[in-house]
DNA sequence: ACAATATATGCGTGAAAACGAATATGTGTA
DNA sequence: TACACATATTCGTTTTCACGCATATATTGT
């Protein structure tokens, strides 16, 4: 049942983070090092597990790998990202990880321009 | 956070079959175990770890014990019972839970209707 | 007080998850 | 080719979870 692996990706903060910040476009593994401010490896150990449920999808970009959430997700998916956005309107770690996201992105402007028109509108 | 909380009770089949089935009103632990069909302590067990995180209330009434949503669920979580509700309305599990819900009920029909007038709205 | 019923709790085990540390892989560049 | 950077994978350890089994507790009826 994809609903459940959708809710034990979510029970995770580190990878409510993530998903929340992919719902606003996608990111490289560098960017969620930053805003998170979490090692690499746990970035990408948690990275690999929504891999391996398709909660994420990822390309590579010369060296970065950039993720994003399916192009094509699941309604289930696509209900839940809703919700989890309407939830975190209001909480503290969320927000100050989305006043992160701007400046994170602005070096690699280039190609997250191009990566963003794969990217599914959940927001 | 209360949200990673409600995922992790969100996360196990037999936990969000429990969660879903609450959200129709209040019931009983021999309800569960006549309608998901499984051992007493499984979903007793399930409960108690519901109960720790504060996603189900209950109280006594005679032998029985009656669990309920929280009389008054926090914007998170109602947002997430509504969410849960469209996410599986066609899924052949719950729907199927649903369908045995009447004959289960039937029997303790008294306390049933008392107990429902202390349930959150969630349907 | 006793038996029957409904439910909860404690224990042991195996599996999964979380995480840091070390290491491996892939890519761009000198 | 060699080196630096970005990212992934493996390993060992600790914690949490899921579950069956046995047992304890609470309530009702006799």
């Amino acid at each position: 049942m994809q609903l459940i692996q959708i809710y034990q990706c979510f029970c995770d903060e580190t990878r409510l983070r993530i998903i929340h910040l992919l719902t606003k476009g996608p990111l490289c593994v560098c960017h969620f090092q930053d805003i998170l401010e979490v090692p690499q490896t746990k970035v990408s150990q948690h990275l690999a597990y929504l891999r391996k449920r398709e909660i994420v999808e990822c390309k590579r970009r010369g060296a970065w790998m950039i993720y994003s959430l399916p192009a094509q997700p699941s309604a289930e998916l696509e209900t839940n990202l809703k919700c989890l956005q309407d939830c975190v309107q209001t909480n503290p770690v969320f927000r100050s990880d989305l006043e992160k996201l701007p400046a994170a992105r602005e070096n690699e402007a280039a190609w997250l321009d191009e990566a963003a028109s794969k990217t599914c509108d959940c927001s």
